[in-house]
RNA sequence: GCAGCAGUAGCUCAGUUGGUUAGAGCACUAGUUUGUGGAACUAGGGGUCGGUGGUUCGAAUCCACCCUGCUGUACCA
């Protein structure tokens, strides 16, 4: 077969997706695993949704003709849209919807799932990710909503942040319902591109939200957004309220008291905390860093938050006539991952097989008894994988990260004695085979 | 989507008044050592210089368009 160069497949992976290798999954493991522990201990059940849904059950309508794909990944089955799923709320709101009468009220289910989005990637940001959702459907109880806020920072303090590492910023969407109502902010665009700026203050600042609230603003790439064109008396309203580090806002006040029953500290109200524009009713909360993110160039970059929520009374609502409250908070797996893996003093055990060395193809019997009384004993190992010198097989062991490697070739065979070789120290010793897991297990 | 910057070997990058056969370091392969890795030395393989078209006797180098990446920005249920 004649290969033609330009018919030759493209190594190259889709913009967005990315190849995850074993450290970044070992340390995603440990997350997972310290998530379903807090989970069982704060009495939330395990679910698992499909990957697709039709479209239109997860809050998107019919793909237009232009742009059949935005914000999301759909196509065409037998004639309805299906999309893959870009969160795990708006799957849980259906599977809510569908069940209704037969699941517990209120509901506490968790889920962990791969979501994926189909817009620009950023830095630590791609089109497929896993997320982690927990929530809590059927009461209006705002003891739910600071649950889901503690739980999560439990789970962070177990992966290895402490409390000068992270912070939860909580508010309310009523606070600027409100303000809105005062301001007489009635058209939905204004109110929708004012929510934008707002939520841009702790990245801006005020000086430059400012500028969104008003005419509009050149970022430092030279390009031009327009603002929502409120007048300089409103948007002193909305500064002059929103700057107060105190609050009116009930919704924060109950929130405030139940944290401080559970001796909860690591909060901060923060009215700049808008979320989703779409769906939140009530109480809204954030998850932020406090240290630098820096990509692989070494630059810090602008990381966003790695998690957050908030209650969406009306979300199950939508799929029929049920009166079901509800509040939830999700985190970016990855991202998370992606932080922890800065963090100096976090590290993570990855173990590497200790290697037996081939000599002659005629002992195989003789690796494979030793390979066994290893593998008996817990020990990671293998024999050699491919063929080769020693030399070629020492390169390997040590490219590998083994910790050592077994030779036995005739001289050790005859006298029943493996010679095992630390890769760490390059000390060898002689072992009787019965003895090696003992003696491995001690280097390790 | 918009904007700025950038694409030369697997990786990091040199390479301007446009001129033989396009370089280095690391990595890879083989050897110095046919039973010893992480050090050294020697030799070797590997590039349609992001793509297409243009200017020119001649283009990695100049021009146009396109593609891709990074960063910011917009959107983000």
């Amino acid at each position: 077969m004649v290969k033609d160069k330009k018919t030759k497949p493209s190594k190259e992976l889709p913009l967005g997706f990315v190849d995850r290798q074993e450290k970044e999954l070992l340390i995603r493991d440990f997350v997972i695993s310290n998530i379903k522990e807090v989970m069982i201990k704060y009495g939330f059940q395990y679910l698992e949704t499909p990957s697709f849904e039709y479209t239109d059950s997860i809050g998107k309508f019919l793909p237009d003709k232009d742009r059949p794909d935005a914000g999301v990944f759909s196509f065409k089955d037998e004639n309805k849209w299906l999309s893959l799923r870009y969160d795990l709320t708006a799957p849980l709101a259906r599977y809510v919807a569908k069940n209704y009468l037969e699941i517990p009220k209120p509901f506490k289910r968790y889920q962990l799932g791969t979501v994926w989005r189909n817009e620009k990637p950023g830095p630590g940001r791609f089109r497929e990710f896993l997320q982690f959702d927990a929530d809590c459907v059927g009461t209006k109880n705002l003891q739910s909503d600071a649950e889901l806020c503690i739980l999560v920072s439990e789970i962070l303090e177990r992966c290895g942040l402490n409390k000068n590492d992270y912070i939860v910023n909580i508010s309310s969407r009523k606070i600027t319902d409100k303000l809105f109502e005062k301001l007489k902010i009635n058209s939905k665009d204004q109110i929708l591109s004012t929510l934008r700026a707002l939520d841009k203050i702790d990245r801006l600042g005020w000086d430059e939200a400012k500028k969104l609230l008003g005419e509009g603003r050149k970022d430092k790439s030279g390009d031009y957004t327009k603002g929502s064109n409120l007048k300089k008396d409103q948007i002193k309203i909305i500064e002059d309220t929103l700057k107060g580090k105190t609050t009116d806002s009930e919704d924060v006040l109950e929130i405030t008291k139940i944290f401080e029953a559970y001796n909860f500290k690591n909060y901060k109200f923060d009215p700049s905390v808008i979320r989703g524009l779409e769906y939140y009713t009530g109480p809204i909360f954030e998850v932020n860093l406090n240290f630098d993110v820096k990509n692989a160039k070494g630059q810090t970059i602008q990381f966003g938050s790695i998690g957050g929520g908030g209650r969406y009374d009306n979300l199950v609502n939508n799929f029929g006539n049920l009166d079901c409250p509800a509040t939830g908070i999700s985190i970016g797996l990855d991202r998370l991952v992606f932080a922890l893996m800065q963090k100096k003093d976090f590290k993570i055990k990855i173990s590497r097989p200790v290697v037996i060395c081939t000599f002659d193809k005629l002992r195989t019997k003789e690796y494979i008894e030793i390979l066994t009384k290893l593998r008996n004993s817990n020990i990671s190992s293998e024999i050699y994988p491919g063929e080769g010198k020693l030399k070629k097989q020492m390169e390997y062991a040590n490219k590998i990260g083994s910790p050592a490697v077994i030779l036995y070739g005739d001289d050790e065979i005859k006298s029943g004695k493996a010679t095992l070789k630390n890769l760490k120290t390059g000390n060898e010793s002689s072992v009787k085979t019965e003895d090696l897991a003992n003696e491995i297990k001690k280097l390790l």
